[in-house]
DNA sequence: TCATTTTATCGTAAATTTACGATATAGGAA
DNA sequence: TTCCTATATCGTAAATTTACGATAAAATGA
């Protein structure tokens, strides 16, 4: 794809990886309905998204690569819940991303562009 | 792609529109550039990421139709800056997003869970 | 042991994304 | 008007993503 990869810090590189995963629809889907069940889940996931297994569960392999989930065997299941350390940084680095330099300075423009 | 269109709010949709167009390394870049110069840019974005220009063109139109920059024709030239309002929002829906799900509340707890 | 349950992984087809060159479009200068 | 500059868009090839069914793997219960 990229002729030049493109060079990014380390913490760059995970948040990047992190917007992806949420980028997509159902994976954003499936952490809200992660976070609103405090509690692990596992294949219910699947009956919540309608969509094939083997489909959830590459799902939840991107957000667990992307350190926003955290899976645990449990029995013959599998138990997730929302990373909170991830969750954290996910945070922190949007948060500190762009600090103040968008705050619109001078309230006359009309857009804050140009 | 998908069979069953997943269903967001309006606000959830263009949140993860952004999430998407930022997950990208080479619109991640982009970003951070246009957000290091305050001034607004145009053409030099192709200097800065070594890509072709049309590659770039397209590039900064998924971040302009995600709302994170705006762009105005100044001449012969189009003159991008960050979007202070796509900004806004986008750190506020993530800091509102998952508010205190995610707090350690028992230290207790190896890694938070299950 | 043997079936059952729950997930993960493999192989694959369709859709999407990304990048490029070529080509239009629009504004400014000569 | 005519040329030059700066972008946007079109068409297309390669890479990636997404979804599925089929198949393994691992733990529990009969």
């Amino acid at each position: 794809m990229e002729r030049n990869a493109i060079t990014l810090s380390a913490s760059e590189t995970r948040l990047a990886a992190m917007l992806k995963a949420l980028g997509n629809p159902v994976r954003f889907r499936i952490m809200k309905y992660l976070a609103s069940r405090q509690v692990c889940i596992t294949g219910d996931v699947v009956e919540f998204t309608a969509l094939a297994q083997s489909t959830v569960s590459q799902h939840l392999k991107v957000l667990r690569q992307a350190g926003l989930i955290e899976g645990e065997v449990e029995g013959p299941a599998t138990c997730y819940c929302v990373s909170a350390e991830g969750l954290r940084f996910l945070k922190t680095q949007i948060e500190a991303w762009l600090p103040d330099c968008c705050e619109p300075i001078e309230p006359a423009s009309p857009d804050g562009c140009c």
